[in-house]
RNA sequence: GGGUCGAUAGCUCAGUCGGUCAGAGCUGCGGACUUUUAAUCCGUAGGUCCUGGGUUCGAGUCCCAGUCGACCCA
């Protein structure tokens, strides 16, 4: 089938380079060397910087050519980068380079470089090379390095996607990430963001007396959140394991064993559907406090994003990339910098009914709403019931008529409690409208809600509520509209945490799948004491996607879950 | 899991009503050009039109199934 006489377009774009580079061979250099001299190394941004005083037109960056000259000397400037443009005019050529700090040309010509020019020639678009000459500008005023002495340093055997076009396709995006990273800027800057707010989070939390540790990805036990987990095995000991879908519950072993503040930032697993909010494997930072509420961690958590955002904004700047951040940040929807909201859960549900103009009785008539199973007695006249009762409220106001009736009533069908109830309503009357209902002082972006109040039913590792004990104290931090952030007073009572494992399990016996394991050694932990503590989770995918105004997930991690490439 | 849309050269995309319809730009190759900014100009090469069926005298185009993807919903 394959006649190697026919050879595809692709092909013959390598050959191509292949020919070049065994041309630089049959020269004695080496297409691939690794003799590079350390040292005296000239960045792109650097000399952007010393020329910065000769600039005479900041937004169309042209220098002045004799202030350059002054400023930086006449003698050799060494970089080293890869070649993403050429220009050739026969006896001169320019060429972009890029290097891990920006951009500067390199301007070629035959007079400067003497019958080293001709080897331009072997030269392609993707190439890494080293150059040398001294820095000065073109007649169009544009910052160049006059070439004196050139060679490629690794030589790029592929050709790069459409110089203007770039790559598009978001699948080919994902999969061949080291084409998109040099193709699309602004892929890479969204996962240099990611590293410096990672590298804030864990600042801010060691500057205020957090250890980090490391917990096991490996769990012989479901717990620390409702999820579905990918099961692994352990040959030697013939032991059926979990990948991990949170680090919760070995963190709080470490509060009892007198780590009064720690934080793991690390992977967690679950075995979910992808989305442009889910990949399976995401990053989690989790952080528990001894002697802490969850009152004060509302507090802290403001603190801690407009700290992180300050950090990564200044890091942003230092690194050149001070405009194209702000305007990531300028695209955000919300604003962090006035106080965040503060609802409980229950009086969201109220406001809600009110907002849609829904009679205050609907909490009490939700099991009416709930679609009853097919095979119960009277289940017609059940959803003929419930079917009426849905279009009255649905046609109570638009707002009303904008919640998404369908799955509210598949979600309350199954719930058994009244939490759950609650739980459910506030899924479908509050949560979609967060955004909308909580603004900025001049309404142009939504402001940040903490939802406290939890329904314990939902919140089986959390403290019960004092002044009412089918609640706990716990919040979730919405930030327009997407959950960010989940953290509670711990629950430190081994009875009432080994009951509520026992809920978890029974939930599970009737089929319930997200639910955890009874966790025996866990509870004997609590039995020795744990410091009344507060614990937080965030999500850092999502904050990554919220400060960079990125729309999917996948955008924020460099490589994510794909389905292997068919062949 | 459901709905909508999509897949044509290495990359970015056209392709009308089913009939010179295998096309353009970039990239590559050959040539001209000593200050360009997606350089320009001339020439040239490059195809499993996602896969498999079907309808038809004739399918990149219409129909069915499948694969993969995107977006929206669960």
């Amino acid at each position: 089938m394959t006649d190697p006489n026919e050879i595809g377009a692709e092909d013959a774009l390598i050959q191509a380079r292949r020919t070049k580079a065994e041309r630089l061979r049959a020269r004695g250099e080496s297409p691939f060397p690794n003799d590079l001299e350390p040292g005296d190394r000239s960045r792109a941004r650097d000399l952007r910087a010393l020329a910065a005083p000769a600039l005479v037109d900041e937004a169309g960056e042209r220098y002045d050519p004799a202030r350059v000259t002054e400023l930086a000397g006449a003698g050799d400037r060494r970089v080293l980068g890869r070649v993403l443009a050429r220009r050739g005019f026969g006896k001169a050529a320019f060429l972009r380079l890029r290097d891990g700090t920006g951009e500067l040309q390199l301007f070629c010509r035959i007079d400067s470089m003497g019958e080293a020019f001709a080897r331009l020639e072997d030269l392609d678009v993707g190439d890494h090379v080293e150059a040398a000459g001294p820095l000065m500008v073109t007649r169009a005023g544009e910052l160049s390095i006059e070439v004196r002495r050139l060679r490629v340093v690794s030589k790029a055997l592929r050709p790069l996607p459409d110089k203007w076009h770039g790559l598009t396709d978001v699948d080919e995006r994902y999969r061949r990430r080291y084409v998109d990273l040099v193709a699309n800027p602004s892929a890479a800057i969204a996962l240099r963001a990611r590293s410096l707010i990672v590298q804030a989070l864990r600042a801010f939390l060691d500057g205020r007396g957090f250890l980090e540790v490391e917990t096991p990805t490996l769990h012989a036990l479901v717990g620390g959140a409702a999820a579905k987990p990918f099961k692994t095995h352990h040959n030697a000991l013939e032991l059926e394991l979990f990948l991990r879908i949170a680090p919760e519950l070995h963190l709080k072993r470490l509060l009892v064993g007198g780590f009064e503040r720690v934080y793991e930032i690390g992977r967690a697993y679950r075995n979910e559907g992808l989305s442009t909010r889910h990949n399976p494997e995401f990053t989690i930072l989790e952080y528990y406090q001894a002697y802490a509420t969850y009152v004060e961690l509302m507090d802290q958590t403001e603190e801690l994003l407009r700290d992180v955002d300050q950090r990564v904004t200044a890091a942003m700047h230092a690194a050149g990339l001070g405009p194209a951040w702000a305007a990531l940040v300028d695209a955000r929807p919300f604003t962090i910098a006035e106080p965040f909201a503060r609802l409980p859960m229950r009086e969201g549900v109220d406001r809600a009914l009110r907002a849609a103009g829904l009679p205050r009785d609907v909490p009490a008539r939700l099991p009416e709403l709930a679609l009853p199973e097919p095979t119960s007695t009277g289940a017609e006249a059940a959803r003929a019931r419930g079917d009426a009762l849905t279009r009255e409220l649905a046609r109570a106001s638009a707002r009303a008529g904008r919640v998404d009736w369908a799955s509210f009533r598949r979600g309350l069908a199954a719930c058994d409690t009244e939490g759950e109830r609650l739980f459910s309503a506030y899924e479908y009357l509050v949560e979609p409208f967060l955004a909308e209902d909580f603004r900025s002082e001049d309404g142009a972006r939504s402001r940040p809600v903490f939802v406290v109040d939890y329904p314990a039913e939902v919140s089986p590792l959390a403290r019960r509520k004092d002044s009412d004990p089918t609640l706990v104290d716990r919040f979730e931090l919405f930030v327009h509209g997407r959950e960010l952030c989940n953290a509670f007073s711990e629950l430190n009572d081994p009875d009432d945490q080994a009951a509520r494992f026992r809920d978890q399990v029974e939930k599970k016996a009737r089929g319930a799948e997200e639910t955890m394991d009874f966790d025996a050694d866990y509870v004997r932990a609590l039995e020795h004491g744990m410091p009344p503590a507060a614990g937080f989770g965030l999500g850092v995918d999502r904050l990554v996607m919220a400060l960079a105004s990125q729309a999917s997930i996948r955008d924020v991690i460099a490589f994510p879950l794909l389905r292997p490439e068919s062949p």
